[in-house]
DNA sequence: CAGAGCATGTAAGAGGTTACATGATTAC
DNA sequence: GTAATCATGTAACCTCTTACATGCTCTG
């Protein structure tokens, strides 16, 4: 149901065709809310027939055509209504920690090599989401209240991506400390 | 699929029915691996049948009989396996971040409020952990190998909230500060 | 002329959620 | 006696992922 939603989201940003959203869906709103095209197109249709969105197509020379959807004014209330509901806690899956939880049955290193490239990874998104906040949000105080708000998402990005890198910093700090002598346990 | 790794994660810290699981899946485990009794009923069926995991019925009084699973050696080399590969980032999906995104369809205050309310959760999550942490791991450095592993699953939880508290903060404020007046955009 | 990008879809299967179902015991 | 806890499952449904499919244009 929440797709629904992350896709409202989307077109009250902008207006965009399935292909658009498919796109927007792998950088921005796709930093909290991930979907494939094929979730996309199918649930437009949904939207569509309800009456939350419009399509228009667009007829193009030289590429194929495309259908350009926008929110409709029930859209933009359906959307309202449900921003003003409790939110859902995500139910969080991270495979790293079921890995360290049972870490016993592997040697120290493995892990701490893991925690490395894992490390690595959020130190690049890190980057990517600074990059955005120097290039488009330089005077956060600033902006505008719909700017203030997308904002607000990129900062959550930032702290998130930054705790990461000093949690994997603790984390292989920790195993290097006793564990790097071959004595403790399992190969 | 992971599912499977992850019941295979608690099996090796302990021996569990069905139902023991499950109540592991609210707590501990469940802190970075969500599932249902329905799903783990389900996958341990098929991983017995696999030889990753073998279960023993105990008769009891009083009780139901219960069936006790525990780790094969097989389940063990598979897990070691699986724990060796690069992990799977996980797909976030925050639903507060997509309401925020547009958050311009609605007052600040009924953000403001939404992120309050978030912030409690986040300040009571962050209680839970570090009664754990006082409770079970005064003195982290002097842990055993296989708890040190545990115990850094926790403190990735316990850094979590925090971000999560101080992100709240950082929104709530900048939101007060402008916004607060009727001035700015939709009721 | 190969590969990337534009643009949209179908179909099968895996994974996850919600509701229903049972039946005993223990605590208030 | 009412609710919670122990213990295990089935069934229907929804959501998500992966693979397959098409066809055109622009760039190197």
């Amino acid at each position: 149901m929440s797709l629904a939603y992350a896709i409202l989201a989307a077109l009250n940003d902008r207006e965009c065709s399935g292909y658009d959203l498919a796109k927007y869906f792998e950088e921005s709103i796709g930093y909290f809310w991930s979907a494939t095209h094929q979730q996309i197109y199918r649930e437009l249709a949904l939207l569509e027939e309800k009456g939350w969105v419009k399509g228009e197509t667009i007829a193009q020379e030289d590429r194929p055509n495309k259908k350009l959807f926008a929110l409709t004014t029930l859209g933009q209330a359906q959307m309202a209504e449900w921003i003003a509901q409790p939110s859902k806690l995500s139910k969080h899956k991270e495979e790293v920690l079921v890995k360290l939880f049972a870490g016993n049955l592997v040697s120290p290193k493995v892990l701490i090599s893991e925690l490395e490239r894992l490390r690595q990874v959020h130190r690049q998104q890190l980057q990517t989401y600074q990059e955005i906040e120097r290039e488009y949000f330089p005077m956060p105080k600033t902006l505008p209240y719909a700017a203030q708000c997308q904002y607000l998402t990129l900062r959550q990005g930032i702290s998130h991506e930054l705790n990461w890198v000093g949690w994997c910093d603790e984390a292989i700090a920790l195993l290097k400390e006793d564990n790097t002598e071959p004595n403790s346990s399992q190969p």
